[in-house]
RNA sequence: GUGGCUGUAGCUCAGUUGGUUAGAGCGCCAGUUUGUGGUACUGGAUGUCGUGGGUUCAACUCCCAUCAGCCACCCCA
């Protein structure tokens, strides 16, 4: 069979909006991932997983409506139930504490790097598939816990090197929003005010004005509260935690929080306090990712209620943050050593490499054949730090040539001298 | 799902008002007498010009469709 040019290209290209991890791009993956971790298990949340398939039913009522009918990856498995691969983790978190709601101990700190799925458009900082941190606690009604999701996302920022002029981080309260719709018109459909509020800086003023109107019959009260930049103007009951929470986030010198009437969030599970963290790059200014208390969802299982606050980075947005502020590091392989081959040695080779892992040394052995300037080639084209030359003069003085190959220096050495020189870095 | 832009060697691109053997740089491979790379020199491979159709004596260049990528909207990480 002739394999044609298209069926090449085809084949060798990830499905769209997936993403193929080289060894780079993967050490990229992993750095940011380790960062993730360390910040979560300093504030002591623990590390958990769940399946990437789920019962339909899981999102239905839960996720917002458009994610669950029109942007996920569903199928019926040969039992008949309607399958989709995640398209975020919260459902699947709260199920979990759900099954387990009265012997897990409270407050209850739980972080995962799931990959989930929705079939949407790609486009810059969206993909098909990604990872996102989520980090919950569990068991707390007061604003205590939204303090610590705020320390945390701060850190989460920060452990990458972001300042505090890179990022803001908006808050809002739904209750608050909602709150403030009823007092401009009691009979009006909250949900679809909040939708359209999130949208405000998306759309022309105009449009958004007559919107709101069509949706409340006397939006001044409203408007006035949204164009609020200072929320001790505000006199609403429903304005007092977030009052709290903004005081106590300065005094903790978060600097970069601030309240922005206008910050809603999409999913419908949100019961009060939410917020946003911006990219403050005018390059790419946009909402990197966000959270927010939502304390009703533990108890759609049919258990008492679990007061609840998470939030959830994106692996994409925050690859693009990092970029445009220049951020990334230069990652290099995790072997430490390569060792080149003179002539037939591969078998007494063999016991100097087990020697050189037994003490740690990360050893990649070249069993090509290939003269030795292609060897040390193919060495340099991994990035490895240090070569080891090993031929019938090494294997019998036990004196080996280890190469520094960013600086080219060259010296003999015992094993012991090898192994201490490699792993000083 | 809606709209805009783009698609030529692995990568970045050039390619003249359609004209007959499609180019450059980088990279890649090999060699410069066989146990030492990053410089230099020499030589080499690679593309049915995203795919399919159409117009034409002739198409990488024009038209249509399709796929893919990017960007914005929607939604959201």
């Amino acid at each position: 069979m002739k394999t044609t040019k298209e069926n090449m290209t085809q084949n060798t290209q990830p499905y769209k909006g997936t993403r193929d991890f080289y060894p780079e791009d993967k050490r990229l993956q992993k750095w940011m991932f380790s960062k993730w971790r360390e910040v979560c298990e300093s504030f002591g949340y623990e590390e958990y997983d769940g399946p990437i398939l789920e019962p339909l039913e899981l999102y239905t009522s839960k996720t917002s409506e458009e994610v669950v009918n029109e942007q996920t990856y569903s199928f019926t498995d040969r039992g008949g139930r309607s399958v989709v691969m995640r398209p975020e983790m919260t459902p699947t978190v709260s199920r979990m504490v759900a099954a387990r709601r009265q012997e897990l101990g409270y407050p209850l700190r739980l972080y995962s790097i799931p990959n989930c799925f929705r079939y949407e458009r790609t486009q810059r900082g969206r993909t098909r598939e990604f990872w996102q941190l989520n980090a919950d606690l569990f068991g707390i009604e007061g604003i205590e816990a939204e303090m610590e999701i705020l320390l945390l996302t701060d850190r989460l920022m920060t452990v990458f090197g972001a300042k505090r002029n890179m990022y803001e981080i908006r808050l809002n309260s739904r209750k608050l929003l909602n709150s403030q719709i009823d007092k401009s018109d009691p009979s009006v459909e909250q949900q679809e005010v909040v939708r359209l509020v999130d949208k405000r800086d998306k759309m022309p003023e105009a449009d958004f004005l007559s919107e709101l109107k069509k949706l409340v019959s006397k939006p001044d009260q409203l408007l006035k509260f949204l164009d609020t930049k200072d929320i001790s103007n505000i006199e609403d009951p429903a304005a007092d935690g977030l009052k709290e929470l903004l005081e106590m986030a300065k005094d903790n010198g978060m600097t970069n929080v601030v309240f922005m009437p206008s910050v809603a969030r999409g999913f419908d599970y949100y019961t009060d306090i939410v917020f946003e963290v911006f990219d403050l790059d005018p390059e790419n200014n946009r909402a990197m990712f966000g959270g927010g208390r939502y304390d009703g969802l533990v108890a759609e299982f049919g258990v008492e209620p679990v007061p609840t606050i998470g939030i959830a980075p994106g692996d994409v947005t925050l690859q693009n943050f990092l970029e445009s502020w220049d951020l990334l590091p230069k990652l290099e392989t995790e072997t430490n050593l390569y060792v080149v081959l003179v002539g037939e040695v591969f078998e007494g080779a063999q016991k100097i490499v087990s020697k050189l892992r037994d003490e740690g040394v990360r050893v990649a052995v070249d069993m090509s054949g290939r003269k030795v300037g292609k060897q040390i080639e193919t060495a340099v084209k991994k990035g490895i730090p240090y070569l080891l030359v090993i031929g019938e003069e090494e294997l019998k003085s036990e004196q080996f040539k280890l190469k520094d190959l960013a600086s080219g220096e060259e010296k003999e050495y015992s094993l012991e001298r090898v192994v201490s020189t490699v792993l000083a870095e």
